[in-house]
RNA sequence: GGCGACAUAGCCAAGCGGUAAGGCGUGGGUCUGCAACACCCUGAUCACCAGUUCAAAUCUGGUUGUCGCCUCCA
């Protein structure tokens, strides 16, 4: 099939054609979350943005298969051993085995995605599913030379590496080892710059997972699953590799060094880096703070589509700062949108050749680099246009494939199942204020609408007659 | 100290060398008994300074500012 993507490559650091190892097929590979807390609407940002490629993709033809992994052991806060493991210091904190805690943030995790309409990868893998091949990479690591053992820890050693900083263009020489205060440094290491790929020792003894290995009982680093699992579903050869900017060091320059050395060749093509969602403070993180939660902003009335819209009316490439202000703004236009598309009518036939033009301009502007702005204002064009209503609900079908934000049947517009008694009470009502307009009592008829503004009914006088809905 | 990103109207934001999309808000208007809805109208020379060019928000160099990364982070 026909080439038309057009991606920002972080390994090149420009834009480039996207072309799939194999015609048709796309290899896709996204690191999911560590699951010791819930995700704030930061880290959604990124798969928000990374379900819209996968989406995207798909949309303009490609067969898409797409692995996510859920790292749920190994993911220390330090590098030194004298780190804490995420998930543990989380099971602490609530009283919970690590299990029981990595299997309640998984859950939690699915449910937000599931809200803001993120698609759940074809394959989702908690790392501890995949001990035996993150053994077998550390093996062939050791056998090749690239990894050694020291101080009872495998370490790979990135100095049999040309160019290990591919990301960055960093010098060795030049980085700083505990730029922060709470980062130790571990004195095992040969290289500033090695990573641990197997922890055997431990100076926390209540680590409860571990498994038997050629090393010792142990477990993994953190960086090992993202290869180990991606090569499990998606072979040798990857096309794009997903993940926050954040991620890029020391995360996936990792992924790199040891995917590679291992197998011997160029591993994956594409890297795709969802920039941050900021506040007025700077970065949302974990660590800092009130983060912010899908619970949370729906608890303030806030429908999680608008925090979809939100997203996907920036660039996944550019900063991006939160506030309730821009939230606010966006409730109105998002409710304003689908009312909008709801009112089209369903007559008449669709006209194709209109449908394909827009249609044509919406690929255009996702396929100039995931321009999700432009592919918004492609919307409001297309409803603004001079079509049928058929033809431009058929559009916004279309459209909301990708963009995924419910434009035919948003939450909501659902309306909360009425009963009966409530519907003819307010149709009485309704009767009764037309006949005090009709003798004009504004006085009674604006008392009648108070009424039922308090039982949280809203009425709208329309041309086509009065309308009512729930607050 | 090193590396990187970003800087467009009140806010979000497109723009990829040919003279500033779109959304929200604001103000004005149509409609309405009023309100709401809907619809119409309404605004910026693009952080700053040089340079390249017939032509620059768009390219180059520099300055300033904001943010991120340099072994927790999406």
């Amino acid at each position: 099939m026909e080439n038309k993507i057009k991606l920002y490559n972080s390994l090149t650091k420009k834009e480039e054609l996207f072309i799939p190892n194999e015609d048709g097929k796309v290899a896709m590979y996204t690191c999911g979350p560590t699951v010791y807390h819930f995700a704030h609407i930061g880290n959604l940002r990124s798969y928000i943005m990374e379900d819209l490629l996968e989406k995207t993709l798909r949309y303009v033809g490609y067969d898409v298969k797409r692995v996510m992994n859920i790292t749920d052991v190994g993911h220390l806060s330090s590098d030194a051993d004298t780190g804490e493991d995420k998930m543990l210091k989380g099971a602490k904190r609530e009283h919970k085995t690590v299990m029981e805690i990595a299997q309640f943030y998984t859950d939690a995790f699915f449910s937000d995605c599931n809200k803001l309409n993120i698609k759940r990868p074809d394959v989702v893998e908690p790392a501890t599913n995949c001990i035996a091949e993150f053994i077998h990479m550390v093996s062939a690591l050791l056998e090749k030379g690239y990894a050694y053992e020291m101080g009872g820890n495998i370490y790979f050693d990135t100095s049999k590496l040309e160019n290990y900083h591919v990301f960055s263009g960093q010098n060795e020489d030049e980085l700083l080892v505990g730029v922060r205060d709470d980062v130790e440094e571990d004195a095992n290491k040969k290289n500033k710059s090695d990573f641990v790929l197997w922890f055997t020792k431990s100076k926390f003894d209540d680590q409860e997972l571990k498994w038997e290995s050629p090393w010792g009982l142990g477990y993994p680093g953190w960086h090992i699953e993202c290869s180990c699992i991606s090569m499990k579903h998606l072979g040798e050869y990857m096309d794009i590799h997903c993940g926050g900017i954040d991620n890029i060091f020391p995360h996936h320059t990792n992924e790199i060094a040891q995917s590679e050395a291992y197998l011997g060749h160029k591993w994956c093509n594409y890297w795709f880096h969802v920039h941050h969602l900021n506040d007025k403070s700077g970065k949302m993180s974990k660590s800092k703070g009130d983060f912010l939660t899908v619970s949370l902003l729906e608890s303030k009335g806030y429908n999680p589509l608008v925090y979809r819209l939100f997203c996907l009316q920036s660039h996944y490439r550019k900063p991006l700062e939160f506030s309730y202000e821009v939230l606010d703004n966006m409730t109105v236009a998002y409710n304003k949108l689908v009312k909008k598309i709801s009112d089209l009518s369903d007559a008449g036939e669709i006209e194709q050749d209109k449908f394909d033009a827009y249609r044509a301009r919406f690929e255009e502007a996702l396929s100039n680099d995931l321009n999700s702005s432009m592919a918004i204002t492609v919307l409001y064009e297309m409803l603004k246009a001079d079509m049928n209503d058929k033809t431009k609900k058929e559009l916004a079908k279309s459209f909301d494939e990708v963009l995924s934000l419910d434009l035919l049947n948003a939450k909501t517009e659902e309306a909360p199942a009425v009963d009966a008694e409530l519907e003819s009470y307010v149709l009485a009502k309704i009767e009764e204020r037309k006949e005090a307009k009709k003798a004009k009592d504004f006085a009674t008829a604006d008392a009648i609408r108070n009424e039922l503004l308090e039982q949280g009914i809203i009425l709208e006088d329309t041309r086509e007659g009065v309308k009512w809905r729930k607050a």
